[in-house]
DNA sequence: TTAAATAATTGGTATGACCAATTTTGCGCA
DNA sequence: TGCGCAAAATTGGTCATACCAATTATTTAA
């Protein structure tokens, strides 16, 4: 059969071709997300390929996030392009070993600007919260309670950012290196005099967002991360 | 057939359970960049599936760049994880109509990041170049010429951050959104007072880095972005 | 009217065939 | 022997078809 994919690219490959030419159907409106596709035998039909194309297509849009596909009911248009990050970023770590420290400080950045901007927005009841999470970890006798202050703590900042592109690969971040961090922030967690300095750091954290204040806020921030560096440094056995 | 994907997962689609395993032997070492995978017919075999779900496993794995397909030749692993993460903001945009204001607040996060670790890594050789670009910026009488220095100019700074994983992704993050990133850097490259403003910024940035001056640099940096920010207010016609 | 049985739809997988690009083989000639 | 080109084999790309499995729609029976 002629290779006729639409008025489309024929250098490509045709399963290329089709999702260039399902992405334009997405931007032009015709597909909203939560949409049902037609079905692939349809899709078939109409861009005049195999169906084995069409699904090679649909399997990288799934795998995009794009779309997901249930048997027996048919192909949906989601808007689940976190899975497709986190797929690209494993994938980043698998091939080229990017190293701890260039991960970490990618995240200060990160966690930095949700900082500045949770100044300039967060609200008084989200401080409420982060001052009882300070209070809770200095009581705290548990090391695996502390941790899981700790991430809430962060977490709480970075939602107080109100920019959710950040705060989803924030959230992305933690997640790829879910055990890593896991077992560095008890490491960290675990160390008498780590845990005081770090309950001064947040401290001073949470004083700074409270006063709104820009300087004391990245300064805290800064502490925070050198303590981490400093940790990374000294323990450098990745 | 029997569906038998090795010891491996039954509940997953078989494409997903042989990315798993070529994942695997990635990890394990088996198979590294640039060598070749065993022929599809191969693999099905060895795997027990058919060539079809291969093809699917190994379309998904090729669009995150862990492969690359060449016909008559055979599937190569690369490393060219880039790709993936371009596929995936782009459709995250696509998509979720993330706002160009969190879109770069979230690039300026990294920018931010990437000066403040050049400040602590830049060396003299790089120094002299950004002091050229601004000079050069300030002859400069054609605004296209203005804003390839521009770019220039901040390249080179994340370049010197030392941070691979911040240059890739600020490097993507143009791609993803470069029309519209050239555009506005040439609206806003266009005014002679903002001219004026930022070429005074750009020199406060080189020489804070000159200096290895943290404070400095940050400062000039958020005057920066301050002037961007307070032309997407004025310009919110997106 | 409703609930269960049945049929139709639709994605998931498997085969086999053939095309197209590349790689390998082998033959013939210098 | 060694080189160069043609033929063959290999390998990814695409297609058609068949059948399975889950879902959805329809029909039937109580």
């Amino acid at each position: 059969m002629e290779k006729n994919v639409g008025k489309f690219d024929n250098s490509k490959k045709t399963y290329e071709a089709i999702i260039d030419l399902i992405k334009i159907d997405i931007m032009n409106g015709k597909i909203k997300p939560g949409q049902k596709l037609p079905p692939e035998r349809e899709l078939a039909k109409k861009f005049n390929v195999s169906r084995t194309s069409i699904r090679e297509a649909l399997r990288t849009l799934e795998i995009l996030g794009v779309i997901k596909s249930v048997q027996g009911s048919g192909n949906y248009i989601t808007g689940d392009v976190e899975k497709s990050l986190i797929e690209s970023m494993s994938m980043m770590f698998l091939l080229q070993q990017i190293d701890s420290l260039e991960f970490y400080q990618f995240r200060e950045a990160l966690e930095l600007k949700a900082a500045m901007l949770a100044v300039q927005n967060i609200d008084d009841e989200k401080i409420m919260k982060l001052e009882e999470l300070v209070s809770e970890m200095a009581q705290s006798e548990d090391e695996a309670d502390r941790s899981a202050l700790d991430k809430q703590l962060h977490d709480t900042i970075a939602a107080a950012s109100n920019n959710s592109m950040i705060i989803q690969i924030l959230d992305i971040l933690s997640e790829v290196i879910s055990k890593d961090i896991k077992q560095r922030r008890s490491e960290i967690l675990s160390d008498p005099d780590n845990i005081k300095r770090l309950q001064k750091i947040h401290e001073e954290m949470v004083y700074g967002l409270k006063q709104r204040d820009l300087q004391a806020t990245y300064a805290a921030f800064t502490k925070h991360f050198d303590l981490i560096a400093e940790y990374l440094r000294t323990n450098q056995d990745y």
